[in-house]
DNA sequence: CGTCATTTTGAGGTATTTCAACGAAGGTGG
DNA sequence: CCACCTTCGTTGAAATACCTCAAAATGACG
């Protein structure tokens, strides 16, 4: 499948939650600003469309973005959710693969790729913190396929949210995720409809295990529970 | 998600079937070819399983071997197929993330972390390679959920065969296409049960769209058809 | 050539999808 | 600031497709 996988494990996990600036020293940050430009947008802004041709790359800094692809059918599939200090502008021959828009308030920085790949060619460690966050990503999308391969809804919800857990909340432990994007943007991550997504979050409401405040804040109220949902079966 | 995505589309097509070497100067074959270790392995044979903490990162040579997960309920996830080329030894942690196994006769390379990571900290563009290489690997995984995304079994056999071609056969218009996996190993890549495999392939074989001579090769009979069903739907 | 694993086929059960309608929420303009 | 309108979310009922369990057939391998 050309699958190919490439690991460079002890610093991945530093990079994660944090941003990568910090992984950067002063001299290469500075190199970074001077090459990027900053926007802050409003939601539904859309920052490119897929099929466009690809001149940059996007470091998230404030907000939620989702990247997605319509498909010829007319579905809808969301590639990725993208947040603080999250890299996109993922192309494949010259133009972009997915559409990304920002679903909240937001800001990004634009770095061109003729002069970022410039940098990148003469400045190793500098590369070397984007070949982490590439890495960090593939691993995502893995977990991600996992995710898919559960066929219980309540399920798959139950390890997205914990998804989300570990990439928002500042720790891991916090029991209330914010939840920033619509159901149908869940439901077309997830690969249900969006009545499944009502349905399944009823549910194990019902049960206990999750308590909505507001339709983007939840809160896992029965932690144990949710933790053996949200196990990778 | 932290699904962060990386572009840097120009090179990355041309090192896709082809394998990196051709990307690399004699200087920095050499470099890697002294520091790695060539195993060639019967079919079945482990080269590493999950949670082992990671030492080196591969490249298969020949052959095809399965990168794959036993979760706790017993099924078993499939994450990727590798053939010549491929790099594989994706960590998190300090551990490897999969268990990757040989399913023909193969051959690899084996290259120790700590000397790969201090040649590519100051070898910015042997670790171009590299960042193409897991670029391309995270296109691959997001193709991926996207067959994972379909609903029908025959679309979603459809949409592997497809991804089959474009990989293993030389021109991607060969319509002789290899599967040297077993049918539960697609059904576990896919994200469907094995019987699910065989009725879906039955299916495709009756309406004349496929062809299989043997378990483990497929001739697309009906090109058009075959298309439309393998499209990112 | 015999044994074992893999693949295929069959029948019933179950979960999600779909289609449709209702209710809630958010944004806009008066 | 309120009212309207549009979008989004929820709920209900029938249909479809896959899963599971079980058994037969085919293929692989010694």
């Amino acid at each position: 499948m050309g699958l190919s996988m490439l690991g460079i494990p002890f610093v991945a996990n530093a990079i994660s939650g944090t941003g990568m600036t910090r992984l950067l020293t002063d001299k290469q940050r500075h190199e970074l600003e001077s090459l990027s430009t900053r926007s802050d947008v409003p939601p539904r802004r859309v920052v490119y469309r897929e099929g466009t041709e690809s001149t940059s790359i996007f470091i998230c800094r404030k907000g939620a973005f989702k990247a997605f692809r319509d498909l010829p059918s007319g579905t809808r599939r969301v590639a990725s959710f993208l947040f603080p200090g999250d890299v996109f502008g993922l192309a494949e021959n010259g133009r972009y693969v997915n559409t990304v828009q920002a679903i909240t308030d937001g800001r990004y920085n634009r770095i061109p790729l003729d002069s970022l790949t410039a940098v990148l060619r003469h400045d190793a460690e500098l590369q070397f913190v984007f070949l982490l966050k590439v890495t960090h990503a593939l691993r995502e999308s893995q977990r991600r396929a996992i995710l898919l391969g559960r066929r219980s809804a309540t399920g798959r919800i139950a390890m997205f949210l914990k998804m989300l857990q570990r990439t928002i909340a500042a720790s891991p432990s916090v029991d209330v995720i914010p939840v920033p994007m619509s159901r149908a943007d869940i439901a077309n991550y997830v690969g249900l409809s969006a009545e499944a997504i009502s349905r399944a979050t009823a549910q194990l409401t019902r049960e206990g295990i999750i308590k909505f405040q507001g339709l983007h804040t939840v809160r896992i109220v029965d932690r144990h529970r949710f933790r053996s949902l949200a196990a990778d079966i």
